[in-house]
DNA sequence: TGCATCTTTCGGTGGGCGCCGAAGTGTGCC
DNA sequence: GGCACACTTCGGCGCCCACCGAAAGATGCA
């Protein structure tokens, strides 16, 4: 539309270049890949998404562009990530309200068992989702350190929760302390935000869980398993709930 | 791209489907229009795009298959709507996202004073935004009636002064009672979610405020500067911060 | 019934863009 | 130096899609 001249309506010409930057399948690929919160390089995300290696060049080219991702030159590697938090916000949000038509069911038996893991843990981004997210977040707002009932916002008891556990919360930054993560597998909110990310932070620090191969999934430990319970209240089978 | 092939992922195949609807300058000038709140029928938007009948008529049609746009036969007439809260909560997210660059001074006196009525009060969606919105925001975080600090929820007291103000909250709903909305202008976050919702019903049925023209601006009566300043201790002075 | 208004359908046109393979550039390794 | 590897650039192809005007369909009004 309009060729070379400028835009009538530059707030909606915004808009619309923002999204045509998710409205390609492949780059959408590449985007939800990304969500892992790690660096992949240009190669790898190709294979992933199944196109030759000059078509996603061109890809994360128009990606780096728009601001949606940052890229670090290593060698002959170049390596993407998502620019910021707030880029995984959207695609997290725009994910969500993806019609559900789109899940389907996982064909071969290694898919399945991948999608089940994915499903009792994982990271989105920075914080912790899947069944593991939901049952901190609900352990968390049934012992009142996190209130969802008015909003979403740590308690006091929360804010000093996360002190005698011995998270440190970077307070004071321009990132909220806690905010609600729409998941689209459990379509329910879970921990996001600084202190979501604080969380996972040091759950993969401190052995509580620990990364399955190479992708999202997370598995909980033994040691995990023994912390929840101590500081959330957080049983083993808490974590089975709704299939296994 | 994969002609009439089944996607490989389904889950990436929906995101680029549901931001292609965004991604174009036509229907973005709709989507933003449409995010005063109300009805529009087919005809003025596509005067307020600049293009011709059969062309909105068309991007319509997808939006509405694409489940963002209900639509709503009167007579000759076609009058679409957002959806839903969810939608108008999409369409401000993106919208926030768009870089700041594609903020342009307008152009002519009408142009320039439309602007300036915009940016003192206005509605978004359903809840008030603009500098108004702020003020509200401000005075409510100010009075201990909503924590930010922590997130973004009504506190009890909160709740109770809906309540003494006479605005009722209808808890239980599967919207969020309170959400922070980041406006594009305003690069601050304001009072969104159901709580947002029932305010700005309740400000513009109780003449707090009225609707100036056709469009999303409204003014600030006499009565409500009064009612702001005995309930929330906002001055009128609080609305024209910024420049006026 | 006849006319005006709002909307939709259709055919045609042009441009944008995603895709690939081949060739080129830069880097690491032996 | 020479080879392998990761990535980029380029040319070309084909499809999709936003656009318009003309004509048809629907509705309200006189």
């Amino acid at each position: 539309m309009l060729g070379g001249m400028t835009s009538r309506d530059p707030q909606a010409a915004g808009l619309a270049r923002l999204a045509g930057l998710f409205a390609d399948e492949t780059r959408a690929a590449c985007l939800l890949a990304l969500l892992d919160g790690r660096a992949w390089t240009a190669g790898e995300l190709a294979r992933y998404a199944g196109v030759a290696a000059s078509t996603v060049s061109e890809h994360l080219g128009k990606l780096v562009a728009g601001g949606l991702l940052t890229e670090e030159r290593q060698g002959r590697h170049r390596y993407v990530r998502l620019a910021d938090a707030r880029v995984a916000q959207l695609v997290e949000d725009l994910a969500a309200q993806v019609p559900a038509e789109a899940r389907r069911a996982p064909r071969g038996l290694r898919e399945a068992s991948a999608g089940s893991a994915m499903a009792r843990g994982r990271t989105c981004y920075d914080h912790l989702a899947g069944r593991l997210g939901i049952a901190v977040t609900d352990a968390m707002t049934r012992r009142g350190l996190l209130r969802q009932d008015t909003g979403f916002a740590l308690t006091d008891a929360g804010v000093e929760w996360f002190g005698q556990v011995g998270i440190p919360l970077a307070r004071g930054g321009r990132r909220p302390l806690a905010r609600a993560c729409l998941d689209w597998t459990e379509r329910r909110p879970h921990l996001a935000g600084a202190a979501g990310a604080a969380l996972c932070r040091h759950a993969l620090g401190a052995g509580w869980c620990v990364r399955i191969g190479s992708g999202r999934a997370v598995k909980v430990t033994a040691v995990g398993e023994r912390v929840l319970s101590e500081v959330l209240g957080i049983e083993a089978g808490d974590l089975r709930i709704g299939s296994g």
